[in-house]
DNA sequence: CAGCGGTGTTGCACTGTCTGCAACATTCAT
DNA sequence: ATGAATGTTGCAGACAGTGCAACACCGCTG
């Protein structure tokens, strides 16, 4: 819609590839190196570029400044995140929390056991949409025509022989999530692992975030996988009633 | 430099704030709502901004998104990281690795041996640049010009009794670091945390990053943790043998 | 239910900002 | 030294962005 912003926001994910020079940024965009040049100092003066010592550019710091903030303001996740490392505490395994926004599901906290060093790799990615529990569960709640409109759009990556292979199985397996309240992938997404997931609601019932615990089969079978569900659903219920305000905290004094 | 861009990047930090409706944004900008619609528009379209159910904006996923690609290019910390976790198991506490960008010091990461979860939580944030140890070597290497005008900038907050109180001091201090090489922050941050760094360098001997170790008085004291110095240093050393390519690592095959 | 204030949205004429050019500066390689 | 490649500046012209005013759409309230 503006043609000057667009351009300059262009620059980013281009950037995020990997750093590069002003030359490869003007034909990158189409324009004119002077062109370039100028929205590369705007995006500098905000701090979301930065120009490194071989004078090329690179994604900047204010930007990690800005997914911080942007991350603790998701109140689910504030609410969410002590249940989520006492669940951890009690079965040990992996938990996810996540949120559906603009046709991507995105993991916005994580608590693992093993290695703790790797979590951010995973936080604020996209999901395995198409396969992952939490996806199912955040998808299932939309209303049916948007449902049907995301379904359609999205790929079906193969990523095991138990990946949801299309639209329409996909769709069948959304509607069975609806119906029982609560999802699993059993190696779909990757062939050892499986997850139980629930979901989190607001006030109004609709579908805010999901969580899941997943685990590889070297730890647990899928069936005891299973026989957590009903204590991820507690957690998930107990999180709904928190975030909706039903179960307001106690706070000291 | 570029009206329309700056406006629109101005967007981001505000809302980063929080999440605000049209007229508060168009207010804070000082131009009129359909310009601040159109901004939101294509901050909107390039994923930045995010239009929640109550019609309010927030900052979108793909920020999270970028961060995250612009954090793995970062090519000394992919390699620092195994070093990192080596020195942490070795060692048990939490270790940091910051870098310096623009008047700003900030962890690229951490490991944490205790409460892994909390970890992001700080990545990404910028570094009480007065007092960190990290911080203290960033700067020490900057060319004194520069050391000079930075300190000078800078604000002197009180922490705690041993913070450092004003430019004066500061440069004192970061004319030691620079002689002797490594850093420390005995409770300058927080009464109770004590901290160990050394400086990681590039072929041509400039620092390129600053690792740390940081405990809590409880657990071991400042003299204990001093102990450690040699390790942090070796361990610095390494990554930067590696970094600069003197310390070729071998790939299998 | 009509009328009202508060939002967000659209179309349009104007003008001010962004554009591309061409000339200049700088760095590096040969 | 000479040249090529890259980054930078100033400028005139054009077009994209601006603010206005009118409209559409709520949810309130009398």
């Amino acid at each position: 819609m503006s043609q000057t912003v667009d351009r300059a926001l262009s620059i980013l994910p281009l950037l995020a590839e990997g750093p590069a020079d002003l030359g490869q940024v003007a034909d990158r965009l189409g324009v004119h190196k002077s062109t370039a040049l100028r929205l590369l100092r705007t995006l500098h003066e905000h701090g979301l570029v930065y120009r490194q010592s071989d004078q090329r550019y690179r994604l900047g710091a204010r930007l990690f400044a800005l997914a911080q903030e942007a991350m603790e303001n998701l109140d689910v996740r504030e609410i969410a995140h002590p249940h989520l490392v006492r669940l951890n505490e009690s079965c040990g395994h992996t938990v996810h929390l996540a949120v559906y926004e603009e046709n991507e599901v995105l993991y916005i906290d994580k608590v693992e056991s093993r290695y703790p060093v790797r979590m951010y790799s995973r936080i604020g990615k996209p999901v395995a949409i198409t396969v992952a529990a939490v996806a199912k569960l955040l998808l299932a709640d939309l209303p049916e025509h948007e449902r049907r409109a995301v379904a359609e759009k999205l790929d079906y990556p193969t990523y095991t022989a138990r990946s949801t292979p299309n639209a329409g199985a996909f769709l069948r397996e959304l509607e069975k999530v609806r119906e029982q309240g609560w999802a699993t992938d059993l190696g779909g997404h990757e062939e050892s692992i499986n997850c139980v997931a629930a979901p989190i609601r607001g006030a109004d019932g609709r579908v805010v975030a999901a969580m899941s615990v997943s685990a590889p089969n070297v730890v647990v079978t899928a069936d005891e996988l299973l026989t957590l569900l009903p204590l991820v659903r507690r957690t998930a219920d107990a999180i709904s009633g928190e975030y909706s305000g039903r179960t307001p905290v106690n706070y000291p004094a």
